[in-house]
DNA sequence: TTGTATGCGTTATCAC
DNA sequence: GTGATAACGCATACAA
């Protein structure tokens, strides 16, 4: 029920090299031969071997991703982008998570070894650099998303993560707030730490110098943010007014610990959070939030990936660092300061 | 850099027989020279090449799952769910985003074909069963998730949906609703109508006559739930008391709507979603839905798969359909009718 | 306990 | 324009 490149060839009375040549579409064949192979291709719903093909080869035509989860809207979207790109140039993937887990992170790396995939996009990943530079060493082509090279001589893509914090902050600052909470994500990760930078620059820019109670633990999960603000209203009152979340999802479980607390956004605190995600237009009020281009990084990251599987120079090109722009997105969730005090 | 069973066998001064054996952990070999072999795969940091043990075996240690994408809460934790298990026992993933396009769904196949997966797992899969036969006649074994055999000697995993309906609206119906609004996802999908035939059962049951005009189309998104609900309200006005969404997404869209108008969740209308999402928690008011267990989903899904995979017997097993139970969780959105009647 | 030889399904090299 | 054949890296039947 198998059927191989030899049977084609048989039932066509041809060679198996002249199957070969149909299949990689070289020239040298009659027409009339590649017709008739063809037709015992589709009649016998022939597809060659892949793993024949990447022993002959040693290319897969196949990438692959490690990435830490496929929760929320984040890596769902990053997939989305690396997945279509993939597809249309002809590629396949193979998906590693690693849950965060450094352990696993490493086993995806033996597995792509062990797959020969042509390369690999690298989500996140929190490995130590030596991780990475094993995997160069190893002659992968690899670019880094959402993560920095960290002095490596690899291609990243990445959110503009310093100016998004910035323009957040700022932005509050320019509606009148000065007392303005931070809520970082997994502080080891670069995306929330520079997050971080562009909030404590943005606060220096204006002359405000910062409170370090102000900056409260998440891990970008709702739950985080709701535990964050619950705790810290227990601890401290309603001592500031606006806060910043460093994603959305954390800005949403804020916003519901100040409304358990009856505190109203944004009549209240403002809220301002980071991503764009789905439900950012859907949450009451609409989510102010710093718009992050998930799916265009997957894509780029995934060109720049296959330029450099592709490109037959030995001295390869000189890494590529791109940043990927952000946009303020303006809804309901953040509103002057002057509008309210009301405590 | 790149090294081989041979190259090992040379440094360790043994026949590749015995590399082999090493590698897959086979008895016969002395303590000594297992020890020498492994010191040597350690030192060059040989790992054996996927495809050539594929071709050799036709064996892959792979499963290939297709997915229409990784948005949303239900896919991700259902890959969640199939990557832990799979990876637990040995196995890697192949995954397929077909993005709800059948052709794209029939792409994959022909994708799981070359890489010869062990056996593959389609979740939700929408085209015609004549694919999903292909799939089985080319000696593939295979799970169906999300979806309904239709008739088809497969294995099914998916969640109770028609009793979840039932449950959700018979929930309604005991807090003293009897106007209660249906928003269907992709109606083309076996999870969304059964569904909506739970909705009906209990409507029936309890001696209500259904109103066409109470069922509102929607596609899972909250876009969706927001649309529907906002031209609803525009043509019909508040004529309901009560709405059942077929996932929290569109429920969350819906309450989105209806604040909009300035209509309050649960005061005036009551709202319960389907999936107990991540979001459920803390929206404004607090969820109350029906849980769906993704992640288990996908852990039985692999489970019945790998068990399939390894079953000697050449008359397979008979056919399982497992269905995986829901609960009902009650939350703030929806309260007795009685409590209102403010209008 | 260890080794030799064959073949898995392709592609590539060379000949015709 | 077409075909025979070696090789890719491994597992395995068979020897030793």
């Amino acid at each position: 029920m198998k059927y191989t490149i030899k049977n084609v060839a048989k039932i066509a009375n041809v060679s198996i090299t002249t199957v070969s040549r149909v299949l990689n579409g070289e020239k040298g064949v009659s027409p009339k031969t590649r017709r008739r192979v063809l037709n015992v291709i589709e009649e016998l719903g022939y597809s060659p071997s892949a793993s024949a093909r990447t022993l002959k080869t040693s290319l897969s035509k196949t990438i692959g991703i490690a990435v830490p989860d496929t929760l929320g809207d984040f890596y769902g979207e990053v997939i989305n982008g690396i997945e279509s790109t993939a597809t249309e140039n002809g590629y396949n993937l193979i998906v590693s998570l690693n849950h965060h887990i450094i352990k696993e992170e490493l086993a995806a790396v033996n597995f792509f070894k062990a797959k020969k995939v042509d390369g690999a996009i690298l989500v996140t990943t929190l490995g130590d650099d030596d991780y990475v530079r094993f995997l160069i060493e190893n002659g992968f082509d690899i670019v880094l998303l959402d993560r920095d090279p960290h002095g490596l001589k690899v291609d990243t893509v990445k959110t503009d993560n310093f100016h998004g914090g910035y323009m957040a902050t700022e932005y509050l600052l320019n509606l009148g707030h000065s007392a303005i909470l931070f809520i970082q994500g997994l502080s080891y990760l670069d995306s929330s730490r520079e997050r971080f930078n562009g909030y404590k620059k943005a606060l220096k820019d204006k002359g405000i110098k910062r409170d370090d109670t102000f900056v409260l633990d998440g891990d970008f999960t709702t739950k985080s943010g709701y535990s964050a603000i619950k705790r810290y209203l227990k601890g401290h009152g309603l001592d500031f007014t606006a806060i910043f979340a460093a994603n959305d999802q954390m800005a949403i479980g804020a916003i519901k610990a100040l409304h358990d607390k009856g505190i109203s956004v944004p009549e209240d605190v403002s809220v301002i959070g980071f991503d764009d995600s789905y439900m950012a237009p859907y949450v009451i009020p609409p989510l102010t939030t710093i718009k992050q281009r998930r799916e265009e990084m997957g894509r780029v990251a995934t060109e720049l990936l296959l330029s450099r599987i592709n490109s037959r120079d030995e001295r390869k090109k000189t890494p590529r660092q791109v940043i990927v722009p952000v946009d303020l997105i303006e809804r309901e969730s953040a509103i002057p300061i002057s509008s309210k005090r009301r405590r």
